[in-house]
DNA sequence: AAGTCCCTCAACCGCGTTCAA
DNA sequence: GTTGAACGCGGTTGAGGGACT
């Protein structure tokens, strides 16, 4: 009965298919488990948002070398400033995304100043500091060239000092209390003053219409800077445009520079480059061309270009 | 010359906000 | 609406270098 049963035709057929279908069972079962697999996975990585923006592990931390420099440089000239989390992996570099926007931001952008804050920058911060607070990327963004870095490292080794000596609290903008003053004893129940809200010229002026704050007043006049309104919207300055065709002229000490304009003292930034910069083949275009007149498209010689800028004007600050 | 202190500033850290999924 | 990474910002650190003893 099983050889009947084994021999009979359609069984033979069915068995024969059996392999066949239990083939085609498998792939089905197989891509059904790789796609609900997927969708898992798309929906982990839905629930997760977005991906971590590099792996701690490996990378490397400190000071910054030349050729990372150089590599990151390249980089955002030919990819512009986008997904800083791909930067690293992009560019070759074994940092971690935030790390490379701060590298750029702070130190490789082209359209950096460096060297020391004018006179006219000083009053600028001070001002805007009484105005803002420690809100020290506001401040910069009114400052071209200047980051909030820079103006806050300033302000805690300069400013603050000058300030201190000139008998003025940084923190307040007030007049700094002699001890010895009754009229200045503390008060049974002293206010909680704001650290990060400091008042107002006008205020400090209406509370301490004493003559430290006169000589504030006269040594750094608020009329040469905009007033911020409380909800003020910080405008960021645009993207950096290296163009040779607008060369800056830097003063020997490095600090004021003019423009074409003539008007705006600061409107266009001095630019300083790290010593990285000069490693990237300076030699082959220093004098072959006009800063002023030669227009290249390709932004990395545009960038050497801005570099030969900065070389020039360094040989003639030293 | 060597050691110590002080200053500067680039880089890091941590937190709040924004944004994509 | 929720979640969690990216982003932006302010505070802090520490390496490097100059000044001082």
């Amino acid at each position: 009965m099983v050889l009947h049963f084994l021999y009979a035709p359609k069984t033979l057929s069915l068995l024969l298919s059996l392999p066949l279908f239990s083939l085609a069972l498998f792939l089905s079962l197989s891509l059904s488990l790789s796609l609900s697999l997927s969708r898992i996975e798309q929906n982990r990585i839905k629930k997760m948002g977005r991906q971590p923006c590099c792996e701690k592990v490996g990378l490397k931390k400190g000071p910054w070398t030349a050729e990372e420099d150089r590599k990151l440089i390249n980089f955002i000239l030919n990819n512009g400033q986008c997904c800083w989390r791909a930067v690293p992996k992009l560019a070759g570099l074994l940092r971690c995304g935030k790390s490379c926007r701060l590298r750029w931001t702070n130190y490789l952008r082209p359209d950096l100043k460096r060297g020391l804050l004018s006179e006219y920058e000083e009053k600028m911060v001070i001002d805007l500091h009484a105005q803002l607070g420690n809100r020290w990327s506001k401040i910069a963004s009114h400052l071209p060239g200047r980051t909030d870095n820079e103006i806050k490292n300033h302000w805690n080794t300069h400013i603050k000092k000058k300030l201190k000596k000139m008998g003025i609290d940084p923190l307040t903008h007030k007049p700094i209390q002699q001890p010895d003053d009754p009229a200045n004893q503390p008060d049974p129940k002293p206010q909680e003053k704001e650290p990060d809200a400091p008042p107002t010229p006008n205020q400090v002026q209406e509370e301490n219409p004493t003559k430290a704050t006169e000589e504030f007043a006269n040594e750094f006049c608020t009329d040469e800077v905009p007033l911020i309104q409380p909800d003020e919207i910080v405008v960021r300055s645009p993207p950096p445009v290296i163009s040779p065709s607008s060369s800056s002229t830097c003063s020997s000490s490095g600090v004021s520079c003019s423009t074409n304009g003539g008007d705006q003292e600061m409107a266009l930034p001095c630019m300083d480059w790290p010593e990285s910069m000069y490693l990237m083949g300076l030699d082959d275009i220093m004098g072959s061309w006009d800063v002023t007149t030669d227009i290249d498209p390709d932004p990395f010689t545009q960038y050497q270009k801005s570099a030969f800028d900065q070389e020039a004007w360094k040989l003639e600050l030293f």
